[in-house]
DNA sequence: CGGCTGCTTGAAATGAGTCAACATAGGTGG
DNA sequence: CCACCTATGTTGACTCATTTCAAGCAGCCG
């Protein structure tokens, strides 16, 4: 199942490891260099999915986490009635999957937006790593607990903010979470449709669109299509924060 | 700071444990009797807390995660404007915090909402735990893994549900805590005001005060200020699953 | 008993949704 | 390679659910 065996002796720590996107995200925080190449040796090789290919699916147990390495990536709750709810979008170099990490089933679905390759990552063998290395079971609780976190900002972005600041908050984030990762934060493609944003948002898609055009009309960003160019980060922020509301 | 040496040794394994509360939600999933006491012995003493104080702040760094033994709890975040966005309501025997359990800073603040007892666990000592029993370990991660998919229905919730479906949830939800709990699914107080049920709903309280009338007037439930009688489990669901709509 | 806070209800205002028509891009097959 | 077709995105007009503003009421605490 995994290589263990497989031996690793490269110079350069981060040459050395087959699937960086995952294993950076532990470096932060110290791991030490042994450790590391631990838990890259149980990192399962890169898959690679076309868009609209499922990567775990609602209700299924994987076992499984996942991290992007490229592409992009949304998960999403569907309901009894059949909707769905997008829960999140995934850049290279984040997690997704966190909800199944009990090993037990997962409470929603994974699916590329585009061109995507992934890592996958058994949460067995990170179980029986954890033992081994005290740290890595503390890094797994800081990726889970910064989880919970992110979802509270959501709770609190869909229940007290009108549509305006929705939208300013989603491409201020997304732009520093591509800042974050050495891409542009000025501009970048959106990969997911304007539904999927508005679905994410709790907006209806009309209404993202025209919002994207008021943005336009006021100079804050550049829109073609999925082509965004952020022009005024600073009034994008204020509108976020309500500091600001346009027209 | 804990007891670990204090000795238990009573017959029967509910009795011995001094904070059920916590311990029980252990159980469903099988750690064995030693280890229960263990663990017991790691939880603090309960805390009497009144109406409005707080358990833990968020920023703050408490180290622990916390267990309500009586009353009744919540949780929300504040933002940089100052206004708040309640994240939960927590019932006896039911845990909260878990967003600090990196052992870093809280995310959102937990306030009792009527005269309150909770038990502190200390993350530091269960960490020591883990090590010594990987059930718990476990069991940790399970916890924290339902916590994540909670917080995804509340984002479908406050995403995708009008007004009348978000309280009708609102309230099946809370009768059915109840009755987990061993008390009546039919009958019970609402410990927190209109306003935090609209501010946990994403609703403004004249809003929630209009509906429960609403609810009423329909004999689903009876409703007399804070006291709340269901009288058709049914039709309340209905109202939820958005199959049936009022007036 | 009075004042305060929380709840209820009404009327008016409005932000976002819905419905509908049209535009554009990208993909497919002839 | 072009023409068509379907997806997706844009924009407008209208509707409506929910909010906001406002007033009155009821329970509760000091």
């Amino acid at each position: 199942m995994t290589n263990v065996e497989q031996k690793v002796n490269f110079k350069s720590l981060k040459a050395s490891c087959k699937n960086c996107s995952l294993v950076e995200l532990c470096l932060p925080r110290g791991l030490d260099s042994d450790d590391l190449h631990t838990l890259d040796d149980v990192i399962k090789q890169r898959k690679l999915l076309r868009k609209g290919e499922l990567i775990f699916n609602q209700g299924e147990e994987s076992g499984c986490i996942f991290a992007v390495r490229s592409g992009s990536v949304k998960t999403f709750t569907t309901a009894k009635n059949g909707e769905e709810q997008i829960l999140g979008f995934h850049l290279p170099g984040e997690l997704l999957g966190l909800d199944g990490i009990d090993n037990r089933i997962h409470s929603c679905s994974g699916v590329a937006l585009d061109t995507a390759t992934i890592c996958e990552l058994p949460v067995k063998d990170l179980n029986v790593l954890c033992v081994k290395m005290p740290g890595l079971q503390q890094q797994l609780l800081n990726l889970i607990s910064n989880e919970i976190t992110k979802d509270h900002t959501m709770l609190l972005l869909l229940a007290r903010r009108n549509a305006e600041q929705k939208l300013a908050t989603f491409l201020a984030n997304l732009s520093a979470r591509f800042k974050a990762r050495g891409y542009s934060a000025d501009e970048f493609d959106l990969t997911m449709s304007r539904y999927d944003i508005g679905n994410y948002l709790g907006l209806a898609d009309e209404t993202v669109s025209r919002l994207i055009s008021k943005f336009r009309e006021n100079n804050i960003i550049q829109a073609e299509r999925k082509r965004i160019t952020i022009l005024d980060h600073n009034a994008l922020n204020e509108v976020a924060e309500g500091e600001l509301s346009l027209n």
